[in-house]
RNA sequence: GCCUCCAUCGUCUAGGGGACUAGGACAUCGCCCUUUCAAGGCGGAAACAGGGGUUCGAAUCCCCUUGGAGGUACCA
């Protein structure tokens, strides 16, 4: 059985590379019908919240990206941490150290100025009893850290193949239980996925170096590892990680922005990744059935809005109107505007979907059918410089009133009627326009006047030439 | 500094020795359509980082250089 997980940290949103991570997990899991873990590590008392966490859990859910087990909370495991780090105490594996924070620092620093690379130097590996016990009696707390040996390790990647690293540059021997007894990272992944016999750890690039810190300590329990597969980072347009400074980098903020999930989750997925080629739209089935790990990309992806945007329209243009307008309800709210779902509302979204881009913008598009519109004046001067203009929309209203079959029907009768006076057929359908949506771009509109009735057509026309 | 990873159009990528005159998509430009803006259709411009090898043959394999990224904590 495949089982795998993913484990963030409740110290802020779920960001756009993490949902990245969690997405290929997830499509991994599916794909060969395992189970998909998910594990809350908040082990960072000071930065963890629960707000973070709630906010992770909405993300995921709203992203489609369900758990089959957890959360699980390391928080709530350390008896766990506390009696697996005693039994590496105990087979002499790992050791208390007494140096405080700052002397580390400090011997840090003096390394780096001294042209080395910083590493513990392992000054309390040895330790006699008289001298921990020194230690306790001045109030020194001690933090627990495994001895690395020396020698290279070797790790397969699923994704970037064959690396190698030398246990020499890993740091020294790393602390796995922190002096307030709660463990580090390091330890508390490797004890957990041990535990919850994680069988393939998918996770983000950065983690590459600490994937070599984490089998030392598998090493250390005598436990096989589990398949390891590095996915490149998301990079803003600097090609820096992607990052707060790049904008909107949270799942939800590209929620509320009106973006769809469905085609967040393409998106996502085709970020290191190419299921076919020729194709850009997949649904989530597809995207499952294709998944293969060893096909993704070992080079780091740029998050490239524009593309998302484009994505987005597409999934909105070619989604029903019914249920486009449940998703885009929301966002009518939160814009002020009152819509409930019957034709005419139904007609604005269809109207309107082919030129959105996001929800947000829909719901800009087409506010008018809502809205009565407010013309600046420097609209409606347009409108008045124009003498024959009160005359076309006259007759126009006239048209509207003897009826029409169709919104093409219209359209061939107003033609009709703007060259039997002799005059330009724009010089009515742009103030026109203009009356009718306050806007100077949109769809057809004969098509508009269709959908928005004769009623409220009437009433913002002759609303402007009883003013006039 | 040291360690590791990465390197094809601006961006996402196809490509795993000859099918490459390097293909597709987004973006961009032009044309068509047209009452506008989109959408759609058609077309254009646009890339193998550089240098050495290996080979009859290299975008593809190896090495070096350069560039970029990540890591280097009692954070995760």
């Amino acid at each position: 059985m495949i089982r795998v997980r993913f484990a963030p940290s409740p110290t802020g949103a779920l960001h756009i590379g993490g949902a990245h991570t969690a997405l290929f997990n997830y499509l991994f899991a599916k794909r060969l019908e395992g189970k998909f873990i998910l594990r809350i590590e908040d082990t960072d008392k000071e930065r963890s919240s629960k707000e973070y966490e709630e906010v992770i859990l909405e993300s995921l859910k709203w992203m489609g990206i369900e758990w089959d087990e957890g959360p699980y909370y390391q928080s709530q495991r350390l008896d766990l941490y506390r009696e697996k780090a005693n039994e590496l105490l105990q087979k002499g594996l790992a050791y208390e150290c007494f140096c405080t924070p700052e002397e580390l620092k400090e011997r840090r620093e003096m390394m780096v100025k001294m042209g080395r690379p910083p590493k513990y130097d392992g000054r309390c590996r040895d330790l006699s009893e008289d001298q921990k016990r020194d230690f306790r009696a001045k109030g020194l707390k001690s933090v627990l850290r495994i001895r690395i040996p020396d020698g290279k390790s070797f790790l397969r990647d699923a994704v970037k193949g064959d690396v190698s690293f030398a246990n020499d540059s890993l740091g020294g021997d790393m602390v796995i239980m922190k002096s307030d007894s709660y463990p580090t990272y390091n330890f508390a992944v490797v004890v957990d996925d041990i535990d919850m016999d994680i069988t393939h750890v998918i996770r983000g690039d950065d983690h590459l170096t600490n994937t070599f810190k984490q089998m030392i300590i598998y090493k250390a329990f005598g436990k096989e590892l589990p398949k390891f597969a590095h996915i490149p980072l998301l990079l803003g347009p600097d090609k820096a990680k992607l990052s707060k400074r790049h904008g909107a980098e949270s799942v939800l903020e590209y929620k509320e922005m009106g973006y769809l999930s469905d085609a967040l989750f393409n998106f996502l997925s085709l970020l290191g990744w190419t299921p076919k080629e020729g194709q850009e739209i997949f649904s989530r089935d597809e995207l499952i059935s294709m998944f293969c790990l060893a096909k993704l990309n070992s080079n780091p992806a740029v998050f490239d809005m524009k593309r998302l945007d484009w994505m987005n329209s597409q999934y909105i243009k070619n989604m029903d109107d019914q249920n486009l307008f449940y998703l885009a309800k929301a966002f009518y709210d939160k814009a002020g505007i009152e819509v409930v779902k019957d034709d005419f509302t139904l007609k604005a979204i269809n109207l309107g979907k082919v030129r959105a881009r996001t929800l947000q913008d829909l719901v800009i598009g087409t506010k008018y059918f809502f809205v009565e519109p407010e013309l600046s004046a420097e609209e409606m001067d347009s409108i008045n410089s124009n003498n024959s203009t009160a005359l076309l929309l006259e007759k126009f209203l006239e048209l509207l009133n003897n009826g029409y079959d169709s919104h093409m029907d219209l359209e061939n009768k107003s033609r009709e009627m703007v060259a039997s006076l002799n005059l330009a057929f724009k010089d009515l359908v742009h103030p026109l326009r203009l009356l009718v949506t306050g806007m100077k771009v949109g769809p057809g509109l004969f098509e508009i006047v269709d959908a928005l009735g004769k009623d409220i057509v009437i009433r913002r026309v002759s609303k402007f030439l009883n003013d006039a």
